[in-house]
DNA sequence: GCAATAATGGATATCGATGTCCACAATGGA
DNA sequence: TCCATTGTGGACATCGATATCCATTATTGC
């Protein structure tokens, strides 16, 4: 549903949550855990460090954490700098449109169905509603 | 939320579907009204054509038209030939995985919420629901 | 200050999706 | 039969996402 990038922003989040959060973990130790090659880790968490979602620390007892508690991340604060448009799924036959109730297109009422609960997903879901087993 | 390939085959689908269907429709004149590079969307037609979605004839007085009445087309059948798998995601951390309730990834549930809505409309919407007016 | 540790940024490679072009095959009508 | 019409298939170009590698920078502990 999601790139690959977001994807493994996802993953490395739901990890990092089901860590204590005062204690950093490594780059490399996180690739290995979650199987994803470090030297694409390391870009998608630099994204997320830039996004403020977490925080990178250099040299030794370096490493990355959470920002703030898991509970006040929402997804859409992982993904969305990955998906970017993606992630605010507009008109299904005109992407990039609005496709607003007035002058909508013809598959606006059945799209609906599908848009709504994906932007919840992102609005609502919080990091800790997909942490990982510790 | 669709690549390209499926959104223009939507797009197609859907403005075919709003035309009589005795009637074939010209590849170019189907490119001119929905907005589709012409030479791009004679590729998504004869892919629409071998999934039997749609048939087309050659010659004067060809073009194409809808395999079936609209009502008996379920999206699918139009997504399913550009999507591939995404059009049957499964589990959101771990892509390619059937993520059942046992052994279920930590997202799992959170992200029930928006794959069944998903699914549903992709096999219970039919091209009827979202024809283009005539 | 020095050495070890770790993240950062830039250059580059690879792959699939998107998009273009054109010669060819098939069809219908005169 | 012959020609205009119309879709088909293959080759090719382009672009962004994915992925790799390495030199550099920043930080800690001694």
């Amino acid at each position: 549903m999601f790139g690959a990038s977001a994807t493994h922003a996802l993953r490395a989040i739901a990890f990092l949550a089901g860590r204590p959060r005062e204690q950093a973990v490594l780059g490399r130790d996180m690739a290995r855990k979650i199987r994803i090659p470090s030297h694409y880790l390391s870009k998608v968490l630099a994204t997320l460090a830039r996004a403020g979602v977490l925080t990178a620390s250099r040299g030794a007892r370096g490493g990355y954490r959470l920002a703030r508690p898991a509970s006040r991340i929402r997804l859409i604060e992982v993904v969305g700098p990955f998906e970017g448009a993606r992630a605010r799924p507009g008109c299904l036959l005109r992407p990039g449109k609005a496709c607003r109730s007035s002058g909508a297109c013809s598959a606006h009422q059945a799209w609906r169905k599908v848009k709504e609960p994906y932007l919840d997903f992102l609005e609502r879901t919080t990091v800790e509603d997909i942490q990982g087993g510790s």
